[in-house]
DNA sequence: TTTTATTTTCAAAAAGTTTTGAAAGTTCAG
DNA sequence: CTGAACTTTCAAAACTTTTTGAAAATAAAA
């Protein structure tokens, strides 16, 4: 297979992949984009590679870098900017999750809190309390495994795991 | 608070939450509508309780109990079906990694398999090599993670989890 | 068999999201 | 300063996804 085609068919599943991750299409291709290329890239490069416009490679742009998972990189004696991304995806990944969290499983959690005190004792308050309690319950254990993600480096939690496994 | 209320929140909490998880807004609404309450709910019960069309109501439950996260609960004598949710929350989160492990994680590894024999030698091939071969092993670990998550019950992992992270 | 209750389908409408491109804004060399 | 190089913004257009609702299909009862 040819570099070119194979580069067209990554670009591709990084960009679906992303659109499952809170990542739109955009945003992951150039991410893609960055992640195989050897060198930082300007917007001229992305617009023109991935065929779309200015407006759309500097909007998405600065989404991966305000997500954390590229930054610029300046060339002395250029005016331009360039950009490349972070390589390592265990990286990627903590960084994605990290963001999730933020967006997700905070509001989800200060929401819960805010339902503790439903008053009544009727079968259906009963339910409810059950069920939102263990939800809380379960968020927060779920925060503590992400804590010990974002600690951790990626040998070490992976080696855990898999003695856990066997 | 008055239960009306709290379950209205939450309903819409549990919406935006499943937004970021793949599912639409509607089909975690009916699950958030299911999980509280302590009786199956019919088709009828949940188009007049979300306000929501019939033909949305159905579509959407058929998603949930796709995704195994619903079942139908027949009641004897009646003729209509009735619906109940999963409601254990790690229950219900291992079959939401199950369903996206099948959609996301084995296409993608199965679009980098094929993108393993590029031919040439330059720079650019190489960074190609690199960056798809070590996402390659990463998805490997991370089926690992979700075997172990899999075969595991909500107590031993949690307590696994923190025990590393002593 | 016919009637009635219930579920399913699907084309069209509504809602939501992403993309474009031109204009406005910024920065810096001369 | 001024003007060229470059970046940002944002309203409108294109595209995608979700929802509606009426009609068709199915299943049970009479």
């Amino acid at each position: 297979m040819q570099i070119d085609e194979a580069t067209e068919k990554f670009i591709n599943a990084w960009g679906t992949l992303g659109t499952n991750w809170g990542i739109n299409r955009t945003m992951a291709q150039i991410h893609a984009l960055l992640l195989i290329s050897p060198e930082p890239l300007c917007t001229e490069d992305i617009m023109e590679k991935l065929q779309i416009s200015r407006g759309n490679a500097n909007m998405n742009i600065r989404a991966l870098i305000d997500w954390g998972i590229a930054n610029k990189s300046p060339k002395t004696g250029e005016r331009k900017e360039y950009f490349e991304a972070e390589k390592d995806i265990w990286a990627v990944s903590v960084q994605v999750l990290r963001e999730r969290r933020k967006r997700e499983l905070e509001p989800m959690l200060k929401a819960l809190s805010q339902l503790q005190e439903v008053s009544g004792e009727t079968e259906q308050v009963k339910e409810f309390k059950k069920v939102t309690s263990e939800i809380k319950e379960f968020a927060g254990k779920a925060e503590t495994l992400l804590d010990t993600i974002q600690k951790a480096d990626q040998n070490w939690f992976f080696s855990s795991i898999i003695k856990l496994f066997k």
